[in-house]
DNA sequence: GTGAAAGCGCTAACAT
DNA sequence: ATGTTAGCGCTTTCAC
């Protein structure tokens, strides 16, 4: 512990400390409603001398008035929510808005606990990841009666409003693009799907594109905790003993497809004539490999950037209308592993 | 927005509804006092229908008890703050109090923004990174009287107490574990120093451990902002040509590090013959690289269990003692790129 | 086992 | 430009 005095100061003691009413002490401190200079600035040194820190617990009580911002997403330990976080933070920055996490680690009950902690703090706004929830927790967001945006994913209904990419078709997408290359004898790896709704959809969409020119997926593996690297670079060596005329390795993040290439690499395998390779995410991180791998850009910091903008002009002005979805639509960026020269 | 009633639902809502006095109702959704059965289901019954969520903000203010614990830290960005949160989620997991984020961008000013926030909503506890900080903030957690963990860093004088690790020594033992394989001419690279002070304390307990035995290094070079992984490459590859006698790189993260290797691998450069390198803090993700890393593990897990523990502890008996720091000692992994063969 | 009254620290609304 | 009053939605305390 700190401190001596166990009581934390109030108001009541600027007020004191000041000689000005507990009223004009919070318009001052708040920089509301007119106050005489000279006021303000007894009240200011006052209050800085004392070391007094506003509660805000009883101020948003009173005003019924919270800034805050609930951000619920899967996890910390992917590099993609901290970034669609530097979007929510940039914009949030410019407001009274404060964002304030909240981790689920992909589990549906735990979502639901997070989000029922959140909202009993009387968020002004709820940005939350993916379209899929519990009925409980979907009720829950409804009957907040809060602006409140999912992000990531567009494919399915919102609740309120939606900002995302369509992640069948990111799926969709990268098929074609790598059929037009020539390739045919195709494998995927990614992570376990039932936890990963989003990674399922764009393996879904991926095979759908497949079917339709009538090739499937020679082999694929699924895996769960880990490094990712180690693990993207085990797979594809199982795979590649399993299935050794594969040419194209589709992976369903740029982690694991980063320890495919060092695998390939290490085999000395041609890439991308003999086998080709391709993630999906577009991790800046990943921007000094041997090889620049191609991926496929999530728009995460966009995604971030957009969700706060909708609450932050929801929190201003509840009635402006709002696109239900927002669908960004990402690029391919072939890097040095999947265009056949 | 997503409801019809815009007055979220009190108390006396689930009180009417159930024909059980504000109290009672209140008695039950917190588990507190003895209640009857038969009330008890009533009331649940009612709350669940009505999709009650109690308001905390009131909650707190009556009872002045908030279950938050601030956990300040300079970014998300960076994999050792996310894991450091998972120790402290796991362990605030069994207890009744919550982690809430903020971060500071390495900017004292911003940490001192963010700690004023965070006060401001009367946490139990704070945990907040490194033990450098501006007066102000100093003087505000002294004046909060909860307890307060400075976490990562342990070389200077906490105002509560501390947990992790002295960076001084981590840069001292590993400049004696590189002279005793025979490294001479070394070369150094890491982030800009002023605003990471871990940073800098192992850069400084480096240079004076080589400088016991008469050594210097050689080069260094700061960068900041941007891929680490392509930082690192690509002031590998301009100090290699400023100085090719070079036989020792170390760098201050294993980011950079793998941006090293990498550059050193496609100049066929023999590792560890003709050049060594190791990075710090042993990061998981490492893991799948063509060679281990010789790194420095910062305990980052560990420090967040730690320090969770000190808050929770003192959360349910402030006057519990507790040591003033508690150092915790990182061992050298050698890996494949610094024991000479 | 249950209820009534008071008040947590602030701010909205209304004085002056 | 400043002060007064009431009350935000809960929990504490005390009564029954």
């Amino acid at each position: 512990m700190a401190a001596d005095d166990p009581r934390p100061l109030t108001l009541r003691d600027v007020s004191e400390a000041s000689g000005v009413s507990e009223m004009t002490v919070s318009r001052v401190l708040r920089n509301r409603g007119d106050v005489s200079q000279a006021t303000r600035e007894k009240v200011l040194e006052a209050a800085k001398t004392l070391g007094y820190v506003p509660n805000k617990i009883a101020g948003a009580l009173a005003s019924s008035r919270v800034n805050l911002v609930a951000v619920i997403i899967p996890s910390l330990r992917n590099m993609v929510f901290p970034e669609v976080l530097s979007g929510v933070s940039a914009v949030l920055e410019e407001t009274e808005l404060q964002p304030v996490v909240g981790v689920t680690d992909y589990l549906p009950e735990k979502e639901e606990r997070v989000l029922y902690e959140m909202l009993s703090w009387r968020p002004s706004g709820v940005i939350i990841a993916g379209l899929e929830h519990t009925d409980a927790s979907r009720a829950m967001l409804k009957a907040s009666g809060i602006p409140v945006v999912e992000i990531m994913d567009t494919d399915g209904t919102p609740i309120d409003c939606a900002v995302g990419i369509s992640h069948r078709r990111a799926g969709r997408e990268m098929a074609r693009a790598i059929l037009k290359q020539g390739y045919r004898r195709i494998g995927f790896m990614g992570t376990k799907m039932p936890l990963d709704h989003r990674a399922r959809k764009r393996f879904e969409g991926f095979t759908e594109a497949l079917a339709k020119e009538g090739i499937e997926v020679i082999d694929q593996e699924f895996y769960s905790g880990g490094s990712a690297l180690a693990k993207g670079r085990e797979m594809t060596k199982a795979m590649l003993e399993r299935e050794p005329e594969l040419d194209f390795l589709y992976y369903s993040n740029d982690m694991i497809a980063a320890g495919g290439l060092f695998e390939l690499l290490a085999q000395g395998i041609d890439i991308p004539g003999q086998i080709g390779l391709a993630g999906f995410n577009g991790v800046e991180l990943l921007d000094g490999l041997p090889r620049r791998l191609a991926t496929m850009d999530a728009c995460r910091a966009e995604i971030g950037r957009k969700a706060a903008e909708i609450i932050a002009s929801r929190v201003d002005n509840p009635a402006v209308p709002v696109e239900k979805i927002v669908e960004l639509t990402p690029k391919i960026d072939y890097g040095d592993t999947l265009k056949r020269r």
